[in-house]
DNA sequence: GTCCTGATCCTCT
DNA sequence: GAGGATCAGGACG
């Protein structure tokens, strides 16, 4: 496995959104480490209404002008938490949200953090199927908003068989999709911006939160 | 299976 | 003061 560098975030950020797919975001806590493969993506523009960052810098947004491969974690709906990966250079303010993942290490411990917040019993396929619910599974918190993912406890890797400089090599594709398509469709849960067909899955992945 | 609603509060207007 | 990049549970069929 490999930490993703400075040049994968050199792509545009509607191809870091597709490229994100297939590589794994790792959480070391202090309760135990938890893995998912990302299986889909969301990406916000500059200049996308239904980006958080369209309408020029806030409080709330200004992590959206870090340099690439930060975090950015918002508060929504009075009760839940949305991770994003900065992409643009800094200064401009654009992201990737990541709205699912497949579990890969650690599902015990998804479990027993989701079951805090409600006392249901999940399948493995409702673990990370959800922006919110990610965040819950894999312990992130909003502290760690702003936070580098090429260093420290909440990471990007992918597994190290292409050089970082080559992030769209055939090699890549054939590796990190194996036969898995990548479906484009609008993204979910927003107004403005509805018609923009920035959201990417896996084809036919059960780990997605909506087909 | 689909549809509706309540939970709950930060952020920007 | 309104609205939001959500989720889970219940009603209904």
């Amino acid at each position: 496995m490999k930490i993703l560098g400075p040049s994968f975030y050199k792509q545009t950020t509607l191809e870091i959104a597709k490229n994100l797919l297939g590589t794994f975001l790792v959480h070391d806590s202090p309760n135990g480490k938890t893995v998912g493969k990302i299986v889909e993506t969301e990406a916000y523009l500059a200049d996308d209404p239904a980006c958080h960052a369209s309408r020029g810098e806030t409080p709330r947004n200004k992590m959206m002008f870090d340099p690439p491969g930060h975090a950015y974690i918002y508060f929504i709906y009075g009760m839940y938490f949305c991770f994003n990966v900065v992409t643009a250079k800094k200064g401009v303010g654009e992201a990737v949200l990541i709205r699912a993942l497949e579990p890969v290490e650690g599902i015990e411990l998804m479990h027993k953090r989701r079951a805090k917040k409600n006392k249901g019993h999940f399948s493995i396929h409702e673990l990370c199927n959800g922006p919110a619910k990610l965040v819950i599974a894999m312990g992130i918190t909003k502290d760690m908003n702003g936070v580098d993912l090429s260093k420290g406890d909440l990471k990007l890797l992918r597994p190290s068989v292409t050089p970082d400089s080559d992030p769209g090599s055939p090699g890549r594709s054939r590796i990190q999709c194996g036969m898995t398509e990548i479906h484009t469709t609008t993204r979910i849960g927003i107004v403005q911006g509805a018609h923009l067909p920035y959201r990417f899955y896996f084809k036919d992945n059960p780990f997605i939160s909506k087909r």
